[in-house]
DNA sequence: GTCCGTGCAAAACGTTTGCACGGAG
DNA sequence: CTCCGTGCAAACGTTTTGCACGGAC
């Protein structure tokens, strides 16, 4: 029940802008008996207007600088926890470092490729994959809950080079 | 040119057993200036005999336990992550903790279902996901190195519980 | 004798946890 | 007054690094 309303959360964000985002999240935060803070503020915010994939030091350094609030790493990593559980932000692995990078949903889901050379990372989406990872997990008796597609390579500015 | 001969061999790893399998990793090794020593082949028969995908912890116990040579864990990593490199061995991580397992590439390049309540792993391969993955890759004008497709869910026995 | 790979221990890294404080209801 | 979320610092688990030793050529 309570991942449902999440998923709602999830989907409802797309196509609006963050103030009416922060709204719904507010309330899906008093439903579920906890509040927002200035700090779950920034760091939406932060996702939101970056639209990078931003790892926890990178998050509290740009709510520090940007936002002139002073913010622990322990809570950036909280609120992100709590995020990607909820299926309001989503994780990625830039290869070869082990730390996780997070964007926000609102573009609802995409995979990923990233250059290995210059990090740069592009999104995609691909129905054909999307519904072959439905079939093999249903036929091998399997439900899903959520898949890694990242394919990683080197860019055309990077060949160039 | 390293590249090639390094593909070469995960090819040719193919349909055979270890002893001629650690005869190519010596060649291999040679031509690149290094030598075979006795963890490296430990470490990788454990991978080749136990099938299943270890972490460097796992692997460095087995290796202990299993051939009585005395292994330090730096010295595991530190070939798992040549290994990972040469593309004999190929890393996944199983989600919620942060720890990478090994698995020895000689069955060829394949994905993996992962079970997030037991841990199972199941592994698959389907052409229809490599191709659209080349595709897009060429699309946004990137050669792909590698790839991670891992989904996440509940297997028929969780579910049954 | 030189060089490379190792074991050990310490360090580094990303992330989580314990605790006390402060602000909201 | 209570409770929840926070900042800080310490702890944690995983991985990497520095260093000295020993074996291969």
């Amino acid at each position: 029940m309570i991942l449902i309303s999440i998923i709602n959360l999830g989907e409802k964000m797309e196509n609006k802008n963050f103030d009416s985002f922060i709204k719904s999240f507010t309330t899906y935060l008093k439903k579920a008996g906890l509040s927002n803070t200035i700090q779950k503020e920034a760091i939406l915010k932060v996702l939101f207007e970056e639209a990078g994939h931003l790892n926890a030091e990178e998050i509290a350094s740009i709510v520090k600088k940007k936002y002139k609030i002073n913010i622990g790493i322990a809570t950036v990593y909280r609120n992100l926890n709590f995020l990607e559980n909820s299926n309001i932000v989503s994780a990625i692995v830039k290869d070869s470092s082990n730390t996780k990078s997070y964007e926000i949903s609102i573009d609802g889901h995409h995979d990923h490729i990233i250059c290995t050379k210059c990090g740069k990372v592009v999104e995609f989406f691909d129905e054909d994959i999307e519904k072959s990872q439905l079939e093999i997990a249903q036929s091998n008796g399997f439900t899903i809950e959520s898949h890694n597609m990242t394919i990683y390579g080197i860019c055309q500015e990077c060949k160039g080079q």
